[in-house]
DNA sequence: CTGCTATTTCGATATTCTTCGAAATAACCC
DNA sequence: GGGTTATTTCGAAGAATATCGAAATAGCAG
């Protein structure tokens, strides 16, 4: 079940206009970014993020929080860890890659 | 430009059927499996099968080397390397997830 | 409650993706 | 060359995605 999930979340990731808002949000920390700004350094349709901030919500790679009339989005920096985890994980199952991880593979 | 090739990779791998091929080409290793093995293993149908690996071998995650009538599919570890990469310093640009990298950051 | 700003939802369109079977190609054996 | 197995390319159908503008909602200020 957990490849159904990773598979959601990088093709979330896998799109060139998410990537950057994401990698946006990744940038801005803690602080996070309102909807309004990401728009404008996208420069794209408030509709259209609107789209894009949704899908990245549903797997869990970002979160939003209101502060007033504003939205605040955020990296979820957990949810990023577990889907490195879980390529990382795959890649170094067998060793192929990192010698060191031959007994974990087991 | 580099976020572009990240995208298209992350895309690639975020299609369940795909991520479960890549995943076996993975835990293979450097023996890697011939077209036909993989066929099996996820069932479905060849043409598919040919298509999806057509995506992951476009985007320099998997290659391909043939070995008479068959063909011996591979995962490509440092390409994986560089995504992994890429997400962990876009995460850790600004020490959100990971403090020690506040000077790199800069 | 009225108005104002911020954001989402709706509806629509063009593009891309997924999947398959049938036919074509590739590499070998005899 | 003829036959056999392995794999790809072709052509097509249905589903999903990306994008936008217009209209609807959310929250606050008077």
């Amino acid at each position: 079940m957990k490849l159904e999930q990773a598979a959601k979340q990088l093709e979330a990731l896998g799109n060139p206009t998410r990537l950057n808002l994401y990698r946006i949000l990744v940038r801005a920390g803690e602080a996070g970014r309102p909807v309004g700004v990401l728009q404008e350094s996208l420069g794209i349709a408030a509709s259209t993020l609107s789209h894009h901030l949704h899908r990245l919500i549903l797997t869990g790679l970002v979160s939003q929080e209101r502060q007033a009339t504003t939205l605040i989005c955020r990296a979820n920096y957990p949810m990023m860890n577990d889907l490195i985890g879980f390529l990382a994980d795959e890649c170094c199952a067998d060793a192929a890659c990192n010698p060191a991880a031959d007994d974990a593979a087991a």
